[in-house]
DNA sequence: TGTAATAGTGTTTAATGTACACTATTTTAG
DNA sequence: CTAAAATAGTGTACATTAAACACTATTACA
């Protein structure tokens, strides 16, 4: 980390010029069994009235993710959620008023009333679908939230973070369908079901919930099983990577 | 990224007192045959003569990854090799002297006679095997370290990052120690053959080296199907994160 | 009462993973 | 010169998992 021929205590300003250091956080949520994702509406210069990834400075005294959880508290009123740094981007012009450097995060959060100041269409904050987002994203965001968008993805693949965006109870077939809605492909049901039911993540309710047809079965996912240990399990029904 | 409330081109320096920005890289070898990291020590406070993660300040006109490649020139002599952004450290006290936010980098060399500068036993840089690193590593470099090693494990499973540590020409039971190296367990050697064979990775030569008992072939990583897709494939033998 | 709609189960076959026994080709000890 | 040790490499059988898809179940509503 340390230059190694620097002395201890003294910085030499004009040479040891500093980038401004911000944290962006890609949030994510579950809106009509779509996925989508939240931006705002830039004021000002530069990429005035672009939409952007929501962020900001950090503070000197709160961690990386702590600032991110911040920035996601300010912009949706939600805290103690699903929460993890992305990648961090730097390239030299990405700003045009000095050098940024920003940490990107991802955030999941469970869509309900509680946010409703965002859901407020007049204000210069919303949710877009993942698959119709505006066009010209501010700086380099439209990058930054296909990776993020990438990640989700593959993190889906083998981690359990797709209930992070499901609420409390939920059928098994909302479960797939919320995999099929990150994955972008669809899943077998047979298969589906016996593989989760095999995972043994989930609890089984008494409840049922009736809709059109025959009434589905709700459950919950066991969150003692979660800390546990990085569990594990894989979704894709084809090799990943099999380039014939 | 950039706070909204924010106008557009002048700074409160006192305001937005920013963080210093670091890139550190861990850097990765194989020495007869055993995983090594590169580690320089400290000659000033703070910790004075404790082991440290190569790293220095970024300059203002270069990208993250153009700092990390520079780094890794300066310590090793060696260009162009496999290089990879970790993960952002940006805790509050983890430097004594000022906030410091360190990008760390994975890097992966070979080890050859190019980077003679680097094993002359008396300078403050030196190889360390994973498996014996110095006690007390200066900053939050331990964990970093071995979220650096955990990563490669994981990585190793899924990409053909492991060519990156072998020469030109290597046999495949030199491969296959050196994943046995990286992920920290035994594998079949059945099995990896059959494989790594099926994966069609590796071009055979004519070349043979010869050894203590039956001569081994020696085979070259075919480049051209690396950089055409993210290729995949798995090599642990036992479901990962089987949870029974 | 029967059809549409949704929920959920079972079964068959193919692909892959795992363990381990076997063969092959060299050096070295006696 | 030959047998044993050392290393390289192949083959095979069994278990597990994936994938496709046909089937049954339970409700509302025409």
């Amino acid at each position: 980390m340390e230059e190694r021929e620097e002395t201890a205590t003294t910085y030499d300003a004009s040479r040891y010029d500093r980038p401004s250091v911000t944290v962006d956080v890609v949030i994510f949520t579950l809106i009509e069994r779509e996925l989508h994702v939240l931006l705002v509406q830039r004021k000002r210069w530069p990429y005035e009235g672009h939409w952007a990834i929501p962020g900001g400075f950090i503070n000197m005294d709160e961690s990386l993710e702590q600032a991110a959880r911040r920035e996601l508290e300010e912009e949706t009123g939600v805290r103690d959620l699903y929460i993890e740094q992305l990648f961090t981007f730097g390239d030299v012009g990405r700003d045009p008023r000095t050098r940024v450097i920003s940490v990107a995060y991802i955030a999941l959060v469970r869509f309900d009333a509680q946010h409703l100041r965002v859901s407020d269409e007049s204000h210069d904050v919303r949710w877009f679908p993942v698959s119709a987002l505006p066009r010209d994203l501010a700086f380099d965001h439209e990058q930054i939230l296909a990776f993020a968008v990438s990640r989700l993805r593959s993190k889906l693949e083998y981690t359990t973070l797709a209930f992070q965006l499901l609420p409390e109870l939920f059928s098994i077939l909302e479960l797939k369908h919320t995999y099929e809605q990150i994955l972008g492909e669809e899943l077998d049901k047979g298969n589906f079901y016996r593989k989760i039911k095999e995972a043994g993540l989930l609890e089984e309710t008494t409840q049922m919930r009736e809709g059109r047809g025959r009434p589905t079965r709700l459950w919950r996912f066991k969150h003692d099983r979660a800390g546990d240990k990085q569990f594990v399990f894989r979704w894709r029904e084809d090799r990943a990577g099999n380039t014939k």
